[in-house]
Order: structure tokens, then C-alpha cells, then sequence
DNA sequence: AAGGGAGTGTAAAGCTTTTGTAAATAGAGG
DNA sequence: CCTCTATTTACAAAAGCTTTACACTCCCTT
């Protein structure tokens, strides 16, 4: 399973097929489909991907929307393919989410370059834990299916709750100041007297509380919140 | 949150210039240099950098060597960019380590584009608790959590008394005007009759005292106070 | 050695800012 | 139109910072 995982949504069969003729050998697992539709599925199955690569014109859902789609509740790394060399496109797919972009048609080693090296950069880092279980005391929190368990019950979280506790929990015992917070969760910049954050805060307390009273997240006035563990 | 740094090496002082005046207004400090050596001398020098933005022709040491030298210790993202639309030198550059690759002439949006897709694929990483406790006898404290512990024990300081203490401690067995706390954990001059820092001390030294009983903050009259350390 | 001013310790009060949360509102997706 | 979320609003409560007040201490002066 050292083997690095990619999902590619392309409808071009013939860009596909040797696509997978040139990268499998070079020790990557290669999903393929055809259409957006099908790409979110796969992407959102369950099963991790080390990146994605997206074509910008496909059928049923185009490469934007499901470059939308995806980023709503995954960060895994997208490079995004299209036949257009317009900039408008690569800059729209950069500023929504994507991590690079390629024109076609490219030449295959830079291809293979650029995926080694976001994989590479992904890898280096501890992104990895992202996407692994994480577990603190009796909360279980499961980033494969978004979902969350307290003392072995499912807590319902909204996706911003979800997100906020993940961040928490990712930086359990360290600080998270809210900007950051409202930047990573809610991709925004914290304005003056945004109490957002303060509300999902309160209501993902309110949540965890009917499981297990203890109290799991801290404030440190003015400054942020912290998740504690036991020490 | 704060503008991402960045380090800009080119010696094209008509580029640099250019993109010192795109890129300052939209959230960015820009550091210029004009050769490698004085490229690596920036990197190096203990000044965080977001991300680096790298030539591949520089005086004195070329961008592939600088790329070589940087990547032995520091895992900063690099951006190149070349004069040569040569795709080989992409995979070159992409394959010894660099982030991404553009070649000039670009647009500069398409620049600003990738630019902020490295810095977003960085900054969703876990919070680089890179900061070191601090331990002096029986007091520890932690600047990732903003938290102290005496004795193991937690002791629950506001914003203010954190901060003084973790001055006080950072300067340990040395003398700490008040001037000086005043201006960089109040971020005000000190007023004449000014008594904030008298009450944060003496509340600091109760909650310690809880713990341990002994004084680690010496008052040095009319010059400041000290942290004082056994011998 | 006594007196007195300046600096310090600290309790308590006052004031400001930040936070918690219910409720209203806005918005997206059916 | 209905439902589910996210955001804004409003207000109370809490926490923290500063000011005030007064006792005490140091040290210089006489």
C-alpha cells in the first residue's frame, strides 16, 4: 500500500488510457472515470486519495463544479487538466481550491513532475493526519465519513462544526486563535465583530455535553480556543 | 492573521519592482534580493519566509543551486521561474524539489494565482508549533498552548500575566524595566503613574505561590524586576 | 536617628472588552 | 414552501485590565 493513490476524472478515453499506461509504472494506483458525477462519488467514497486530477471540460458536472463540490468537505490535493490554455481558467481553478494547474496538451514528464512534487510536499508534512481517525479520550472523530462519536454514540455535527472540532482536535493542546479558525473553517477573514465562530463553538459544546459533561474545549480569552487532553 | 512573507530572489530589478507593487497590496511582505548567496543568506537567517519565490538565472549561484542548498534544511515552498519556456527545465527544477514552476514572461495573475494556492495548501497544515517551552526549575511554560505549569500543575494566568512571565522568563537573571514590559506585553508606554504592571506582578506571584512557594520574582526598586534562577 | 519622598505591594472598586447563548434573520438546497 | 445551516443581533454575564487608595519599605536628607 506504499503505492501513491490518484483519482483521475477525465472523459477523454484515449488521454486516459495512456495516462495510465505512463504513471502506473511509476508506482502509482490509478482511478479512472469519465464524468464529474462519478468523480465525486469516488472522491467522496471513503477511499483516500494522495491527488486528484481534474479535467475542466467533462460531461454531466464540469471540472469547476466539482472542484466546488469537493473542497466543500475535502482537501485533497486537486491538479487541474484543460484543453483551454485560457488564464481565466487556470486562475478560477487556483482561487477556488485547486493546487495546480496544467494545459493541455502537456508534456508527460512535467506532468509526472508536478504530481511528484505535490505529492511530495503533502507528504513531507504531517497533512497525512488529515485524514486519519483521530481519537481523544472517548471522542472518536472520523474524517472519512465526517462523522463524530462520543463515548461510542454519534454526535450529529453540521459541517462547520465538524470542521471547527477537527481543527481542534488536529492542534489538541496547542492554541487555535479564531482566526485562524475563521480562516481555515470558514475561509474568510475574521471581520470585527464576527461572533460566528463563538456560535458554532457554543453549539458544538452544547453537543459534545450531552454525551460527556466534561468540559473538552477552552477558552483562553482574547486569545483563542483550546482542546485539552489529559496530561 | 498576519501578511504572508515572502522572499523574492531575481536579479531583474524591473521584475522585482513590478512585483513588489502587485504583490504589497494584496496582503504580502515582500523581501527582495538580487543574487543566490544573498538568497540563501535570507532563507537561512531565521526569518520565517511563507513561501520563496526563486530565479533560476541569479548571479553568483543559479537558482538550481540555490534550490539544491536550500532544500538540504529548509522545506519552505519554493515558486521558480525562468526566462527559458524550456519544459525540461521545469521537470528539473519540479524534481530537485521546488513547488511549482513558471515561466516568464506570466501573467501576473496567473503568479499571484499559484502563490496563493501554495500559501493556502500550506497554512491548512497543522499550526507549526514550532515555539520551545520554557523550563526553569519547577515552572514550565508553553507557548503553543499559552499555558504554565508549576510543578505539573496547571495555573490558570490571563493573557497579560502569560506574557510577562514568559518575558521575565525569556530574560531570566536578567533585569526587565517596566518600560520595557510595558511596551511590549502592553504595547504602550509606560505613564507616569502607571500602576498595571505593579498589579499583573503581584497577581502573577500569588498564583504562583499557590504552587510553590518560593519567589522567583525579584523586584530590582526604581529599575525593574527579575526572574531569578537557582545556581 | 528621625523625617519624608518616592517607589512598591495589594485589596477593592470601576470600567472595558470579550464571550456565551437565545432568538431573529438570511440563505442554500430541496 | 419547508428544512437545515450559517450568520447576525441583542443582551447578559464573565473575565480581565486599570485605577484608586492606603499601607509599607527603602533610601536619602537633615
Amino acid at each position: 500500500m506504499s503505492n501513491k493513490q490518484l483519482l483521475l476524472i477525465d472523459d477523454d478515453t484515449e488521454l486516459t488510457e495512456l495516462l495510465s499506461q505512463y504513471l502506473t509504472p511509476q508506482g502509482y494506483d490509478l482511478d479512472i472515470v469519465h464524468d464529474g458525477e462519478a468523480g465525486i462519488a469516488h472522491a467522496t467514497s471513503g477511499k483516500h486519495y494522495d491527488l486528484i486530477l481534474l479535467d475542466v471540460m467533462l460531461p454531466k458536472l464540469d471540472g469547476f463544479e466539482v472542484l466546488k463540490k469537493l473542497r466543500m468537505s475535502h482537501l485533497t490535493p486537486i491538479l487541474m487538466l484543460t484543453a483551454k490554455g485560457d488564464d481565466l481558467d487556470k486562475i478560477l481553478g487556483l482561487e477556488m481550491g485547486a493546487d495546480d494547474y496544467l494545459a493541455k496538451p502537456f508534456n508527460h514528464r512535467e506532468l509526472s513532475a508536478r504530481i511528484k512534487a505535490l505529492v511530495r510536499r503533502m507528504s513531507l508534512l504531517p497533512a497525512t493526519s488529515a485524514q486519519q481517525n483521530l481519537r481523544l479520550d472517548d471522542v472518536e472523530l472520523s474524517p472519512a465519513s465526517q462523522q463524530v462519536l462520543c463515548g461510542g454514540q454519534l454526535v450529529e455535527l453540521t459541517g462547520t462544526e465538524y470542521s471547527i472540532l477537527h481543527l481542534l482536535m488536529l492542534n489538541h493542546g496547542n492554541l487555535v486563535s479564531k482566526e485562524e479558525i475563521s480562516e481555515k473553517v470558514l475561509g474568510r477573514k475574521l471581520a470585527p465583530f464576527d461572533r460566528s465562530i463563538d456560535m458554532h463553538v457554543s453549539n458544538l459544546r452544547k453537543k459534545l455535553a450531552v454525551f460527556n459533561p466534561t468540559e473538552k474545549i477552552k477558552t483562553h480569552r482574547g486569545a483563542g480556543y483550546l482542546y485539552l487532553v489529559e496530561v
